[in-house]
DNA sequence: AATATCAGGTTAGTATTACTATTGCATAAG
DNA sequence: CTTATGCAATAGTAATACTAACCTGATATT
């Protein structure tokens, strides 16, 4: 994390089954997704319509219904490239680092922090999606269509994030039984306690201002369930 | 654990916001509980509609009404039997029990296991209801209205539940900084891995029919946490 | 030049959902 | 007896989720 990088021009590859018609490929698909980025965070994700997105986009709701087979796709969508740009930075960050305590103490602060605006990517709202992510993420997976969705791929790229996770857990402690599934209790957690930090402070320690609070909680959670201690600090 | 209680004709005291009529007042009420409890765990919350439930018990959808402002409140009641129903089994497990260690194991025990029938309540199916603690408990708080209905109290049941949990995690580690995070953590996590051993296995290594696989993980994981290993074994 | 194709929408609907205003009928109190 | 109060039904409305059918302008084909 030594240097600025550059992200112009970017553009991760989404799962296709994620959208009937690629937002990417459109004017008016990008501004489905800086829209619906903006309405869902403002909203919230049950009161959020393409009705609504459509008034605001100023096009009809079956012009959105060709990019989105419903609301839970957009938001899938949204996930979808949060998770692939995370694992994106994950493996930049972690690159040529030899140490394994080092690149987990990288990921855990990668996967427990809070998006940062980045220059590279001015169509999203970085702040906005975090926010979305936090609130609305288990909203894609807790329905009554999961299996059908999980068979068409659409959780993917949060599960190739956990695995990644989970391999260096691993390599530091190979006789730790649980390494995925500890790996997504953290990345569950780090949403849920930035949440009642906001909303319900009663059900955690951790104050609503302290950016890395939870980022310190969760990592000292990993090393001590794998019975290593960090050895360095994060830069 | 010792004995098996009686619990014939408890009846638990659930906070009077959350409805508008009790449901326990009248057989309607009642009829309305034990129903939609069957109805949203066959459908998910999403789709589970009071013109659904009415149709089902053979009752007006207005009449619904009159015991439940909408469905989120609805849900709302479930979850708080749910947790005040967990606070009395966790005092009365833990009474005269001296050791911390001990009395913090049993609790664990109790918050990461599925509901067991209760033959003093008859009128509430136990296994639908935790199917819909871990699918659906989120979606009470994960709303753009959650900081209003926590004014109200809705989600007190809750919080003394990780209160009392938390207490004796301090009662063993004064020094440790994060109990009722920890104890937060612990709780949703049992809810997120029990959902993913069924439904995306590969985000855990916990099996689903390993009933007490979970309970195991999670203890373990808080006793590390706290430096302290887990002195006895569970019964 | 005429025509076919197709990307990229719009129009105009429907069934369902969430919620409410009003009415009616028992039963209990004065 | 009659009046209030509890308890539920009737009959709506506005919003929501979704679909079928059609239009329109640009490019490709013969």
């Amino acid at each position: 994390m030594r240097t600025q990088e550059n992200f112009s021009n970017i553009q991760l590859k989404i799962n296709d089954k994620v959208f009937t018609k690629d937002p990417c490929s459109s004017d008016l698909g990008k501004k489905i997704i800086q829209h619906s980025i903006k309405l869902i965070d403002e909203l919230g994700f049950e009161s959020f319509t393409f009705a609504k997105l459509a008034d605001d986009i100023q096009c009809t709701e079956a012009a959105i219904y060709r990019y989105f087979d419903n609301k839970y796709r957009l938001l899938t969508y949204h996930l979808t490239w949060y998770w692939t740009w995370l694992e994106y930075r994950i493996t930049l960050a972690t690159a040529n680092i030899e140490s394994p305590e080092q690149r987990l103490k990288i990921v855990l602060h990668l996967l427990t922090s809070p998006l940062e605006q980045e220059p590279g990517i001015p169509q999203v709202d970085e702040a906005a999606l975090y926010r979305i992510v936090i609130a609305e993420s288990q909203k894609v997976y807790l329905t009554k269509h999961v299996d059908e969705e999980n068979k068409k791929g659409l959780f993917l790229s949060y599960k190739r994030l956990c695995k990644k996770a989970a391999g260096i857990v691993s390599e530091i402690s190979p006789d730790y039984r649980f390494p995925t599934a500890l790996i997504s209790t953290v990345v569950e957690s780090s949403y849920d306690q930035r949440y009642f930090a906001r909303h319900l402070p009663s059900l955690t320690e951790i104050p609503v201002d302290q950016e890395d609070g939870i980022t310190e909680y969760l990592t000292e959670l990993v090393f001590k369930a794998i019975n290593n201690s960090p050895k360095h600090k994060t830069p």
